[in-house]
Order: structure tokens, then C-alpha cells, then sequence
RNA sequence: UCCCGGGUAGCUCAGCGGCAGAGCGGCUCGCUGUUAACGAGAUGGUCACAGGUUCGAUCCCUGUCCCGGGAGCCA
């Protein structure tokens, strides 16, 4: 018998700890790792985790070979293991189901392992991102993070929209507006990263009527706060013949059905994340639907010094969410604050068909929209006055040339919206490996 | 870029113009139901870096570096 043979005529058979309910009576084995151990003399805990779930393994000595008994002291934390008993229904254990060791084979022993089950700060935990993602918090994160792309993914395609997937590499800024990342692009001069695929999409949506880009987006701009992040994940529905009115009804059923589909299938998740779900069941249609004109009413209602013609600062948009509860939509913005391609107001030239849902909670800005600028010769001017190459965009201004619509689309920012709905501090923890203005590591 | 706060043991922090501290982790010992186990013990330091003031600086001053979150900008 070689070793591969041996070791396995000493197992179970092999399961993972999230189905250890349907296994109560049976000898299995999981193989994972150590979390944590606990001794009391002859009866010894090892946690175990396998990336499913957490399992409490009992040693008991008078129950194992003195090798067995004896291999639990070489196990430091994040040992990697393979542990084979009986598994059994325990109310003590957190779970509710443990396993009784009569097998115990170490993998590999861990060295000192750097993030105990102690306190630790921002700047060592995110050195160390690549271990931290093994802890359970990150883990309820990470999987509330799942869901929400999976019900992104879930509405659009049930609703017979077309995933289009926008290029990462441009030719220019999309906008015009942000600090955009650059890269030498061969004997074409410079690259730049996107920044949305918005107009990408908007070529989509004349091609198949509906369509969502989902994808990163790159902004290079020197933010530090906790809603920022310079290579974030957006998704960008786009569809042909939508007003702003149809705009706002497609993303409050959006935010609606995300959030129902985290209650429904995370609830074990926002649980662990100490999450007061409350505020998340308010989140159904309509949502509250306020002109610009009517939050700087209220702004200036509290005494705030706000200029009409300005962009809503964040604690501008906090003061103003804190009136509902749940995300609230303020439309038609002053055009000079907004982007080159959206739609003026009909009823006042000085307005962009432009829309924002603020989440509640201090959460701010996760979505912004617009109805498009369909009409080829003010969309002309408009390049024109923001200064933007009209070349780059001749392609842009084909979709006007050839069977122009109205059109409207938003865009979502994924992690900002996980950071709401999952009720963290900072958006750095929504994703795997966040990239910001001090931080390119891991 | 600007404003504010911070950098002391592996980690989280306290401290103070006069011998460098605690809790936790790791290590050793004990314990048959632990849940961030518990009890006992030993170990652990370039007080971010460079100048300056002082009899004496981790502490006060100046500069630099790094971190945090806020403004601006944005999802």
C-alpha cells in the first residue's frame, strides 16, 4: 500500500462541513483547517473550519490512540488537517453538530500564525489581506458580496437584458470629468483605464434594446474616505427608449429585488455582521422620489448654507437621507454640474434629466443615472463646450447619425452598496483585495 | 492638495523630563465539555527616523516618512 492508499483507508468518506446535518450517525472526514484549539487535559477542542463552515472536532483520550491524542499539540492555528469521527447533533456546539475524532492527520503544521482571534487595526489586517479573508466576518462579507451579484445578474437576465461587456482599455475619458489611470497603448499613444462603460453600453442598448455592462471601473482620483476605492465593480443598465421617469422604475424594482434577495437567502450572514435588518425591510417600492430644487429646500430648511448650482456634498446627501426610511431618489440636477451626455429638462434648460438614490444610514450616493442627450446636433455642443475631442467620440455620435432614441441607463456601485446593505464602516472590507490611493498590496 | 488624529513588545494599547508597562498571542506546566476556556510560570523593546533643547528626551521643539478619516471629487 503506498501512502495515498494508506491514508485513505483511514477515512470517511469525505463531506464539507455545511452538510454535516445530513451525516448525524455517519464516520465522514473534512479536511480544512485549524481556527482555533482548546484543551482541558484529556478532552481537547479543535475548531475547525473548510471554507464552508465552522466545525468543533472532540478529542477525547481515553476515545484515540495516545498518537492521535498527542498529534492535537503539534496543530497551531491555520494548520492545515484532515479529521475523521463521527458526527453527532450537540446543542453546545456552536452549529449544532460536532464530531467525535477517532482519526486525526496533519497536513501541514501553520507557523506562528500573524492574526489571532484578538482585536488588531486596519493597516495590519490589510497587509495581510490574503489571510484575513479567512475569518468568518470576511467570509459573511464575501458571501453578501455573492448574493448581491448573483441577484444583479439574476434580475437583468430574467428581465432579457444582454450582458455587454464594455472594453477596460479607452481611448478617453468617457465623462470628461475624473482623474482618469494611464498607460502607454503601443504606436496608439495613451490608454486610459475606464471609468464606465456607459457609453459602450449605450451603443449596446441601440443594438439589442436592453443590455447591462458589468464590470471594474477605474477612477484615479486621490480620495480618502470610507466610500472610495480606485478600482471598484459597477454595473450599468442601458435601455433603448426609456424616459427617466422609466429610469427611476427600473432602479427602484432593482434595489428592491437585490435587497429582498440578501434577506431571503443571507440572513445567517447579516447575523454575524450584527446587522439591525430593519432598515434593509423597508426597502420596497416606491422609494421617495425628490427634485434637486426640493432637497436644497430642505438643506437650506436646516439652516445650511447651500448655493443652488453646487453638487451635493456628502454631508449634504447624509442630511437629506437621514428624512426617509429608505434610499430616497433625487432627480434634475443643474446641468452644470452633471455630465456632457445627459439629457437637458424640456421644462428648464438649466436641468439635466439626471437621477441619485442615496442609501439611507450615511450610506450616500450608490447609484446615479440619467436619460441620455439623444439629439445629434446638442450633443455636438455639448463635446464641444466640455472641451472633449470630438474624434475620440464620432463613434459616440453615430448612435445619434443612425436611428437615435431617447435612452436611459444608471449605474450602481457594487461595493458601496454591499458596504449599506452588509452596514460596514468602510467599503475596503466589500471586496477581496481592495485598491486605494496607499494600498496596491496584496 | 488641504485639515484633524496617530506611530511604544508579535497584536491592541496605557504611560511619562529621571530603572520601559498591561492585556492578549506564542512558549512551559496543570485541568474530561471548552466556546475570545481557565489557573500557574518564564520569555518578549532601535518607544517610526534624523536633528535640536536639557545634567538627563520615549516624553518638549523642528523636519522627514508611514498610517487613519474627513474635505474636494465621485459609485
Amino acid at each position: 500500500m503506498n501512502f495515498i492508499e494508506r491514508e485513505r483507508s483511514t477515512m470517511g468518506s469525505r463531506i464539507y462541513i455545511e452538510e454535516l446535518s445530513k451525516h448525524v450517525g455517519e464516520t465522514v472526514t473534512i479536511s480544512g483547517w485549524v481556527y482555533t484549539k482548546r484543551s482541558s487535559g484529556k478532552i481537547r477542542f479543535l475548531v475547525v473550519r473548510d471554507g464552508t463552515g465552522m466545525m468543533q472536532a472532540v478529542i477525547v483520550k481515553a476515545n484515540v490512540s495516545e498518537e492521535v491524542f498527542n498529534r492535537f499539540d503539534e496543530l497551531t492555528q491555520e494548520s492545515s488537517l484532515r479529521v475523521t469521527g463521527t458526527i453527532r447533533k450537540e446543542d453546545r456546539a456552536p452549529g449544532g453538530y460536532e464530531m467525535d475524532v477517532s482519526g486525526l492527520e496533519t497536513i501541514s503544521v501553520a507557523k506562528e500564525y500573524p492574526i489571532t482571534p484578538k482585536e488588531h487595526g486596519v493597516e495590519f489586517l490589510m497587509d495581510r489581506r490574503h489571510l484575513w479573508l479567512r475569518s468568518a466576518r470576511q467570509h459573511a462579507i464575501l458571501r453578501v458580496r455573492h448574493e448581491i451579484v448573483r441577484a444583479i445578474r439574476e434580475f437583468f437576465d430574467s428581465r432579457g437584458f444582454l450582458l455587454l461587456d464594455a472594453p477596460i482599455f479607452t481611448p478617453a475619458a468617457c465623462e470628461g470629468t475624473s482623474t482618469l489611470f494611464e498607460t502607454d497603448y503601443f504606436d496608439l499613444g495613451k490608454a486610459f483605464l475606464t471609468q464606465s462603460g456607459q457609453l459602450y453600453g449605450e451603443a449596446g442598448a441601440m443594438a439589442f434594446g436592453k443590455v447591462y455592462v458589468f464590470g471594474p471601473t477605474f477612477r484615479a482620483e486621490k480620495s480618502k474616505t470610507r466610500r472610495h476605492l480606485t478600482e471598484f465593480w459597477m454595473v450599468e443598465p442601458e435601455v433603448a427608449f426609456n424616459t427617466l421617469d422609466d429610469d427611476m422604475d427600473l432602479a427602484e424594482e432593482f434595489l428592491e429585488h437585490i435587497v429582498a434577495s440578501v434577506l431571503k437567502n443571507r440572513m445567517p450572514e447579516l447575523k454575524i455582521l450584527e446587522r439591525n435588518t430593519k432598515f434593509l425591510e423597508n426597502v420596497k417600492r416606491p422609494l421617495p422620489r425628490i427634485s434637486y430644487d426640493e432637497a436644497v429646500e430642505i438643506l437650506h430648511k436646516k439652516g445650511i448654507a447651500f448655493e443652488w448650482g453646487n453638487d451635493l456634498g456628502g454631508t449634504d446627501e447624509t442630511v437629506i437621507s437621514e428624512r426617509y426610511d429608505r434610499p430616497v431618489m433625487v432627480h434634475r440636477y443643474p446641468s452644470q454640474v452633471k455630465a456632457f451626455y445627459m439629457k437637458r429638462d424640456p421644462k428648464n434648460d438649466k436641468l439635466a434629466l439626471a437621477v441619485d438614490v442615496l442609501a439611507p444610514e450615511g450610506y450616500g450616493e450608490i447609484i446615479g443615472g440619467s436619460q441620455r442627450e439623444d439629439d445629434y446636433e446638442t450633443l455636438l455642443a455639448r463635446l464641444h463646450e466640455h472641451n472633449l475631442p470630438q474624434s475620440a467620440f464620432e463613434w459616440y455620435l453615430d448612435l445619434r447619425r443612425y436611428g437615435s432614441v431617447p435612452h436611459a441607463g444608471f449605474g450602481l456601485g457594487v461595493e458601496r452598496t454591499v458596504s449599506w446593505i452588509c452596514g460596514l464602516d468602510h467599503v475596503r472590507e466589500t471586496i477581496p483585495f481592495a485598491r486605494m490611493i496607499y494600498r496596491l498590496t496584496p
